[in-house]
DNA sequence: AAAATTATTCTGTCCGGTCAAAATATTTTT
DNA sequence: AAAAATATTTTGACCGGACAGAATAATTTT
């Protein structure tokens, strides 16, 4: 019974994912996720109390599972730099996913920036990733590998804006094979700046 | 004659600037534009071809007026390092009117990530910030104040991508006071990398 | 058959773009 | 320089279309 809700759920905010990464946050209406998700439109209003509903639990759907990936891909490794690249990897997978993601995170900070309920979502996965930051940083320095000079707190705020910077800028240059220089210079610059 | 189309429409950007940064690219309606330009309805039309001109004009207008203060500031100064200073200065202007910029910037990039035209006039702006970071560090190497191995295209884009990201996690964390730590770090960060 | 779930239809609201008429400004004529 | 004629600008009512949410109907599950 609660199996099933949870995947009805999810088979709607994957639909809806697809849907806002394709025609963008405003343009969709209940009817495109309804019909993304093979279902009728009424499905979406009996799972979810409305459309502000279906997007609020979108962003916290996507964010976590970003983060998940994220602190997966960090935990398998043991030193610092080894953690730092993995990072990097699972931040920057692939064109596709990239762009998808980041189509859609881009709508949500839109919205974010006048919608404290987005707002907050938001902080949450910022304060995850921050974590995982943290977590590298003063790894490093316990090694270290890193300069003990550099504030953890700090230095986790800047990996994830460069972070952001980096996939923000070669998503609005619409090249994929930038894909690779983004994230060689993004590693490089975090690097030259945690050394 | 020239002259007043020209005042009008600069009027009803301005409007459009504000109504957009109040309520969010897709809620504005052209009625709102005319609302806070304190004209009819009809106005609009009659300047602009339909409310996406509106919209394209408004990016060009506002990411050129951005550019045109910034390279005014760097022009000022003679030094790389004075140069890079005044560079984020003139980007870190204030808290009130960062929000307004980057509230508007974000709607547009949203759009941009799926429409070439907004992207297209975003990469104009991209080029005049480039252009800004290259010159500084160019003069820097050749004065000797940055590291001759960086390379010179690389880093005005990693600047550009430094900063942006810095002022898009300020303004979801939605706190004025850390203005100022985010643009002395990201300051710190650019400096350490050019080193 | 009662309850839960899914499909379809309806309704009120809102918005972009049009347009004819009014208002205003400019030019021409007397 | 006043009046008339013409051009430009402004206004807001209106239309067609789209959509969210509600209501209702149909179907499936228990």
């Amino acid at each position: 019974m609660k199996k099933k809700a949870e995947e009805r759920r999810e088979q709607i905010l994957r639909a809806a994912f697809q849907a806002v990464s394709d025609k963008g946050y405003e343009t969709v209406t209940l009817q495109d996720i309804a019909d993304y998700a093979g279902v009728s439109k009424g499905v979406t209003n009996y799972y979810f109390e409305n459309k502000e509903d279906v997007f609020l639990s979108l962003l916290e759907w996507v964010t976590d599972r970003i983060y998940q990936q994220e602190y997966k891909a960090v935990s398998k490794q043991t030193t610092a730099i080894e953690k730092l690249e993995a990072y990097l990897y699972s931040v920057f997978i692939n064109p596709e996913k990239n762009k998808k993601f980041y189509k859609v995170y881009l709508d949500f900070m839109a919205q974010a920036s006048r919608n404290p309920q987005y707002r907050q979502i938001n902080l949450k996965f910022y304060e995850n990733c921050w974590k995982i930051g943290r977590d590298i940083v003063s790894l490093g320095q316990k090694e270290g590998t890193f300069s003990p000079d550099i504030h953890v707190d700090t230095a986790s705020k800047m990996i994830r804006s460069i972070i952001d910077g980096c996939l923000i800028q070669w998503l609005m240059r619409d090249e994929d094979h930038l894909h690779e220089f983004y994230k060689n210079t993004c590693y490089e610059v975090i690097l030259k700046y945690l050394k």
